[in-house]
DNA sequence: AATTTGTCAAGTGTTCAACAATGTAGACGT
DNA sequence: ACGTCTACATTGTTGAACACTTGACAAATT
C-alpha cells in the first residue's frame, strides 16, 4: 500500500478529466456543441454532475458558454493563436532567464522530453511527437518554481493543443522544429541564457507563423465551405458568450 | 432605450459575483468555511446554484474546497504571497517593457488611477488606497494587450487582495508607496522603459517585503491564539485541498 | 414573393426533495 | 486521559420537475 493520496475525487472533477482528454485529444472537434442529457447519461451521471464537469471546462476556456444556447467545444481564432504565443513568449522566456542555475534533475527531465520528441519525429507519429514538444516547453517553465505560473500555462498549451489536433498534419512537418530544440537544450546547459532566450524567441516566432498559416488555410476553408446554405450548422459562429 | 447588452447572465454567474465581492472586501474573514444551505438560503437561490457559484469562486483560487469537509475562504501563507509577487513581477515588468509606444487613453487612465489613489492616502482612506494602489498596476499590464494575460492577473491580484484585506492597517503606511507609484508614471510618459522597470522592480519588492512582515506578526499571532486549547475553530488550516 | 406573426419542440437554467457517503462531536466505557 | 461507538450535520449525487429562451417552421399579412 503505497498510495500517498488517497484517490478521493469528486464525480463531477472525474468527468471534467474524460472530457478534457476527449477536447484535447481531438474526440470532440472544435465548434460541435455538447448536450447535457445525452453526455450525461452516456457517462452513467446525473445531469447536476455534468453541467458542474462542463462548468469547470468552460472556465478553463475549453469550452465556451453562450446562455441559454448551450456549450460548445471552443473555437480558436487567429487572434487567440496570436495571444496564446504571446503568453509563451512572455513566460518561457522569463523562464529561461531564471535558469540561472538549473536543478540538475530537472535537466534530465528535458533531455528526456527531447529524446521522446525526437523518438516520436523518427517514426512520424505526428500526434506524439506535438505532445512531447509540448511537454519540453513546459518543463522549461518549471524553472520559475511557481505553481500558478505553471498552472495558467497548462491551461494556456491546453488550449493551443486544441486547436493543433484539428489541423491536418500533411500541411505541416514537426520535424524541422527538432533542431532548434536541441540548440534550446544544448544552450541550457551551457549556462547561456540569454542566447538560449533569443534562440527560444526565434523558434516560438517561427512555431507560431507555421501554426497560423497552417489555420488560415484550414479557415477559408471552412468559411467556404460555410457558405454552402444548405448545411445546416449546429453551432453560430459569432454567438454572444460568456464566462 | 439604450442598453448595449441586456443585463442577461445567470443566476449562478450573479451569486459568484456577489460572494467575491463578500470575500474581497472582507466580509468573509479568510479560514471561515462557507456552509451551502444557509448562504443558499440567505440569497434566495437553491443549494444547486450555490455549488455552482462556490465551484467558479474555487476555480479562482478565492476560496478552498477540500471534499466533503467543506469549502472555506483561502488563507494565503507567506508562501503564497511570495508566489503572487513573482507573478507579479514576471508580468508587470513584461507589460513595462512592452510599453514602446503606450496609447495616450491608457496613460491618461494611469494619471487618473495614480490621483485616486493620492487623493485616497490624503483622505486616509487605506480600504480605497489598497483598491487604487492595485488598479494602478492592473492597468500597467494593459500595454500588453493580451486578455488572457489580464484575467490571469486579474485573478491573481484578487487573491493578493483578499489576504490585504486582513490585515490591520495600522501596521503598515500605504502612504509610503505613493511617490514611486509617481515615479513610475513619470518614467512611462518619458519614455525610459528600462528604468521604469528596475523602480518597478524595487517597488514590488518593497511592497512584498512589508506585506510579509506584516503578514508574518498576524501569523505568529494567529498561531498563540490557536495554542490556546479551548478555542474551537471551525477549519483546520491543513486540511487537503484540491481545485 | 417577402415579411411578419404565431406556434411548438428542444434545450438550458433553476429549483426541489431525497438518499448515500463522509466527517464531527459528544457520550460512553475502559 | 484515551480510544470506541453512536448520532448528527454537511457535503456529494441523483432524479424529476417547471419556467424561459431559442430556433425552426407554418400561418397570416402586406
Amino acid at each position: 500500500m503505497e498510495r500517498s493520496q488517497i484517490h478521493r475525487v469528486s464525480v463531477a472533477d472525474q468527468v471534467a478529466g474524460i472530457l478534457r482528454q476527449k477536447v484535447l485529444r481531438g474526440e470532440f472537434r472544435p465548434g460541435t456543441s455538447l448536450q447535457e442529457i445525452p453526455l450525461a447519461e452516456e457517462l452513467g451521471v446525473s445531469r447536476n454532475t455534468m453541467r458542474e464537469a462542463m462548468r469547470i471546462l468552460s472556465l478553463e476556456g475549453l469550452l465556451k458558454r453562450s446562455i441559454n444556447r448551450g456549450i460548445a467545444v471552443a473555437q480558436l481564432s487567429l487572434k487567440d493563436v496570436h495571444e496564446i504565443y504571446h503568453v509563451r513568449r512572455v513566460l518561457e522566456i522569463s523562464a529561461v532567464h531564471a535558469a540561472k542555475k538549473p536543478a540538475p534533475d530537472l535537466l534530465r527531465e528535458i533531455r528526456a522530453a527531447l529524446e521522446e520528441y525526437e523518438d516520436a519525429v523518427r517514426a512520424s507519429d505526428w500526434v506524439s511527437a506535438v505532445s512531447h514538444d509540448l511537454h519540453f516547453h513546459s518543463l522549461l517553465i518549471r524553472f520559475l518554481g511557481n505553481r500558478r505560473i505553471e498552472s495558467f500555462y497548462q491551461k494556456t498549451i491546453g488550449e493551443l493543443r486544441m486547436g493543433m489536433v484539428l489541423v491536418d498534419r500533411r500541411h505541416d512537418r514537426p520535424d524541422i522544429l527538432v533542431p532548434a530544440h536541441r540548440k534550446l537544450y544544448q544552450l541550457l546547459t551551457a549556462g547561456k541564457r540569454k542566447e538560449c532566450a533569443a534562440v527560444l524567441a526565434r523558434h516560438l516566432d517561427d512555431s507560431e507563423s507555421r501554426l497560423s498559416r497552417v489555420m488560415d488555410s484550414h479557415e477559408s476553408a471552412r468559411v467556404a465551405d460555410a457558405a454552402v446554405p444548405k448545411s445546416k450548422r449546429s453551432v453560430r459562429p459569432t454567438a454572444r458568450v460568456h464566462d
